[in-house]
DNA sequence: TAGATTGTTAATCGATTAACAATC
DNA sequence: TAGATTGTTAATCGATTAACAATC
């Protein structure tokens, strides 16, 4: 698999195409082209190929592409197959819902702690992961070296976690508060989940169209 | 608010200058100049100027922007002042949490029903709103006529449900789903929420950086 | 071999950045 | 008026699309 460098644009197109041939593969089938494969996903067969051809080896003239190995293939390269060691961070019914609901391990992370300031929480098990207290942070910290966090705190405490974190070696973060971790910290990793986003967004497009 | 053609980056951007031209006024600031803003949102003054500049009128010469008047002025243009009624369809623990903590008069939309097919859901109160069975979706329709729909339903029952809502006069989708709404029906406008897709590219970026 | 389909280069298109004249 | 800062045009950069030679 060897990668030159690989534009974010590509990059936010990998799961689009993970999930796409997974669906192909549920469904049996071995092999399909970039054209075949455009028309299902809606985007051109050209900017497929050149896509896939990032990482080489894909495909084969006269032939196309073999799913199953295209599949494994983005899959390596998204870093599915070696879990991310991660931690949440504020278990309200928002975290209790993504712990409880998503299955970390197929999208290349493994959950090894929960943390909340809440009496009420701490102790509780939440997706057979007990809630430990945020001043157990750094002990948990040194012991298991997590490297993701998921960040489903109130906007008000991220700034502060947030640095306590990547002080603790967190370098990447799955943001659900509204704090932009990114800005003072140019070196770490954010993903951002923000609902008011696209809602905003979909408000624009419902009104504009 | 003259708009010409609107570039769907623009678009995109626009709930973040919200955001951030929210946070500013909350904290009493009252005008705000291009180079200013982009230190604070990481981005280029002309990007700044370049965006602001698509609806013209928003900015002085050797002044810079008056923030409420900007602020004010990026939420009609996403709409935020006219809600778009909504239902959710789905009312399972996401759309429990999704529903109760979500304040979507603030993001202009309005929930105004709930639908599941699940007996035990069905008859209960969520966010205010109480929930009806799917067989009730075409007279809750036909008498509200709500332009949006909350997807929180199983990717499985989604083909055949985006169908009939857009049959129903449904226009804008929030998709938590997997399943893929715009292809079949480029007319209809769709905001995805993948949790999954966002998770992946946080892997792929901690394990290549 | 002939047909299909990729890999890859070249052309186009769009978005971002830089520069500066207009103007508050 | 002088200084600041926008609006806007021009230059650059990157991403997408088109085309076709390579090759399975």
């Amino acid at each position: 698999m060897k990668e030159q460098h690989i534009s974010i644009s590509v990059i936010k197109r990998l799961p689009r195409y993970y999930r796409f041939l997974g669906e192909l593969k549920k469904q049996g089938f071995t092999r399909i082209s970039s054209g075949e494969l455009a028309g299902r996903m809606n985007l051109t067969a050209s900017q497929i190929r050149q896509d896939l051809n990032c990482f080489r080896g894909f495909g084969q003239q006269g032939y196309g592409y073999n799913i199953e190995m295209l599949y494994d293939g983005i899959g390596e390269i998204l870093g599915i197959d070696k879990p991310t060691s991660a931690i949440m961070l504020g278990v309200g019914k928002l975290g209790v819902v993504v712990a409880e609901n998503m299955n970390f391990q197929k999208y290349g992370f493994n959950l090894v702690g929960a943390f909340d300031v809440d009496e009420e929480v701490i102790g509780k098990e939440v997706a057979g992961i007990k809630v430990l207290s945020l001043d157990e942070l750094e002990a948990f910290c040194s012991e298991h070296k997590p490297k993701a966090a998921f960040m489903c705190v109130p906007s008000a405490a991220a700034p502060e976690l947030s640095e306590r974190l990547i002080g603790l070696g967190v370098t990447g973060f799955w943001n659900f508060s509204h704090y932009d971790i990114g800005i003072k910290h140019p070196e770490v990793s954010v993903e951002n989940v923000h609902f008011g986003d696209t809602l905003m967004r979909l408000s624009y497009k419902v009104k504009n169209s």
